[in-house]
RNA sequence: GGCCUUGUGGUCAAGCGGUUAAGACGGCGCCCUCUCACGGCGCAAUCCCGGGUUCGAUUCCCGGCAAGGUCACCA
């Protein structure tokens, strides 16, 4: 068989020799030990949690290392592609600190782009003309009808399935089958003619999971579609190989494809990157946990976190924690410090599926927005409403002094200790509500409306603006005395028989009649920010029900 | 089904031959307290199963089992 004439019947043209591209992408002239790592999403512009996860470590170990992180589109599949989503890509990375330094939409150096599958073309081309003529590599006019029914006599024979030894049959057409089948015009693949056998075994060190065995390949895999376009598998090696990539973390899902890739760095004569598959992210169905997916699981995109108003530093922090093993010890003694400072490593990566945990997150973003100034929430809280909020949420912002003051109260500034009750943006909108908007709705009165008639009214006489919070505390003990109450928690306690309720219960009429709610930061000071005008006009309203 | 990966409380996990088997989240209880939140204290809850090796296995070996992934001209 003339392979060479083969190769020029199948590519024609002059491509450039082989040699031409590795002096066209060098060797990267960076620090020992620097990573160079990469995000290759297909742009389908929809990022998820999942790929986050993945987008930081790569990231971390990019920077970490003072190496480079890169991103490249996978755009092979034309099926897949969506307008602007490269840049939406960028732009949800961005939001947590995931910054490129090179790649598709960045700008900065070009010299090892194109960073769009589409636009490398030549270069696949090139080195399959080269397996071609090597014989490495052939074409394939094999139909997807006669594939699919190899395939189900192959399961139906409980038979490997896929296109291999003596199922590969175009890998042994006579030169004139293959220039018949040519000349007829009949569409066709290329695909690698594999030299491996799955019975044989190898150890191989992945750098998340340690030491495992990987068998050959002996799939004849496609490596250039019909329409001239490479598979992953071919676009990945030699993408990897002239991008100088020296580390892949990707997920745990391509670990089946590993011979694959191993077989085909082989044969191209390249150095492999080394790998790392991490886990993924799971979703508990029912009794079955499995991969969060992009399909099934939409409240799972990025866009959703943001439209909860959740604080990228913490959604960033748990995904560090689920990330690496030790970040959290670490966080917890150095909550100050930036988080770019935490030593990552891939070995730290967990081996296993990882649950989401929503309660986590929130436990998190609870301490994350405590450490914020009052100033950085106001800023937090503006970002989220301009793009969120409603246009009475927006109002908020119009007397800032007045929501400085009840976020100041709400986060316990101030005070001798932080508060943690916000949660995210949203959250914490709709938790300031009642300094804005008068309360519609009621949390349920635990007194009878008699007594909650006469110590709304005993309040309304006695409240004066001036006091400070000890005298109006103790003016509420005298009304709960005259009404029946305990003033005192402990006498209550001890004789819970002889009092109508205590000065809590008493406390709690006017906290719900003030803002709606049966827990609220200290009520004096609310009060103080509603103004004495505002509070007589809200225990009013309620008493004349 | 074949192949690969993984199995420590409900969740995330440390430990890797001898430990009262860390810690965090969640749950429960108590204290603090005008409620909540914060904080403090405490409780319940875990080594997938079966064989080996060993004086001794959560840790090492073998075999099961379970879960996840993957078997495309998708990535």
């Amino acid at each position: 068989m003339n392979y060479r004439a083969l190769a020029e019947r199948l590519l024609p043209g002059n491509y450039p020799s082989l040699s031409t591209y590795e002096e066209l992408y060098p060797p990267r002239s960076l620090a020992k030990g620097a990573e160079v790592t990469r995000l290759a999403p297909s742009p389908t512009g929809f990022i998820h949690l999942g790929n986050l996860f993945a987008a930081i470590a790569n990231e971390r170990i990019a920077h970490r290392s003072g190496g480079i992180l890169y991103l490249r589109i996978e755009d092979t599949d034309l099926k897949r592609k969506v307008e602007g989503a490269v840049e939406a890509v960028i732009k949800a990375l961005d939001y947590f600190d995931i910054r490129f330094d090179e790649g598709a939409e960045i700008g900065g150096d070009e010299t090892y782009g194109p960073w769009y599958q589409r636009q490398r073309a030549e270069i696949y081309r090139a080195f399959v003309k080269h397996l071609i003529e090597e014989g490495r590599a052939y074409p394939c006019f094999c139909t997807a009808e006669q594939l699919d029914a190899m395939r189900e006599e192959q399961t139906a024979r409980k038979e490997v399935p896929g296109y291999y030894g003596k199922y590969a049959r175009c890998r042994n057409l006579t030169e004139e089958e293959i220039y018949a089948n040519l000349d007829a015009g009949k569409p066709y693949v290329i695909r690698l003619r594999s030299m491996g056998d799955p019975e044989v075994k190898h150890k191989f060190h992945d750098e998340i999971k340690g030491d495992i065995t990987v068998p050959e390949n002996d799939q004849d895999i496609v490596i250039l579609k019909s329409d001239g376009i490479p598979t992953y598998h071919f676009a990945h090696a030699i993408d990897d190989h002239f991008m100088r990539t020296t580390l892949v973390i990707r997920g745990e899902e391509w670990l089946s494809s590993l011979p694959i890739h191993i077989e085909l760095f082989e044969t191209l004569g390249f150095e492999r990157p080394r790998y790392g598959h991490n886990c993924s992210l799971m979703k508990q169905e029912g009794e079955t946990r499995r991969k969060l997916s992009k399909r099934k699981d939409p409240e799972l995109s990025l866009e959703y976190y943001r439209k909860e108003g959740y604080f990228p530093r913490a959604v960033k922090v748990y995904m560090l924690t689920l990330l690496n093993s030790n970040f959290e010890e670490w966080y917890l003694k150095n909550p100050e410090a930036p988080l770019d400072d935490f030593k990552f490593t891939a070995a730290k990566m967990s081996k296993s599926g990882t649950l989401f945990d929503l309660d986590k997150l929130n436990d998190i973003s609870k301490n994350e927005l405590a450490k914020l100034s009052v100033a950085d929430m106001v800023a937090f809280l503006k970002a989220w409403a301009d793009e969120f909020g409603t246009p009475e949420q927006l109002k908020y912002f119009e007397d800032e002094q007045k929501l400085s003051r009840a976020l100041a109260l709400c986060m316990g500034i101030g005070g001798k200790k932080r508060r943690k009750d916000l949660t995210t943006a949203s959250q914490a909108m709709n938790f300031i509500k009642f300094f804005f908007e008068q309360p519609t709705a009621f949390e349920e009165f635990r007194v009878s409306a008699a007594d909650r008639g006469c110590i709304m009214a005993d309040f309304l006489g006695s409240y004066c603006y001036e006091d400070d919070a000890q005298t109006w505390f103790s003016k509420l003990k005298e009304i709960a005395s005259r009404n029946g109450f305990a003033a005192e928690m402990k006498d209550y306690k001890a004789d819970p028989g002889a009092y109508k309720g205590s000065v809590a219960d008493v406390a709690e009429i006017l906290r719900i009649a003030t803002t709606g709610k049966a827990n609220t930061p200290d009520l004096w000071t609310i009060m103080q920010i509603l103004g004495e005008e505002e509070v007589r006009a809200r225990i009013s309203a309620l008493l004349n029900v």
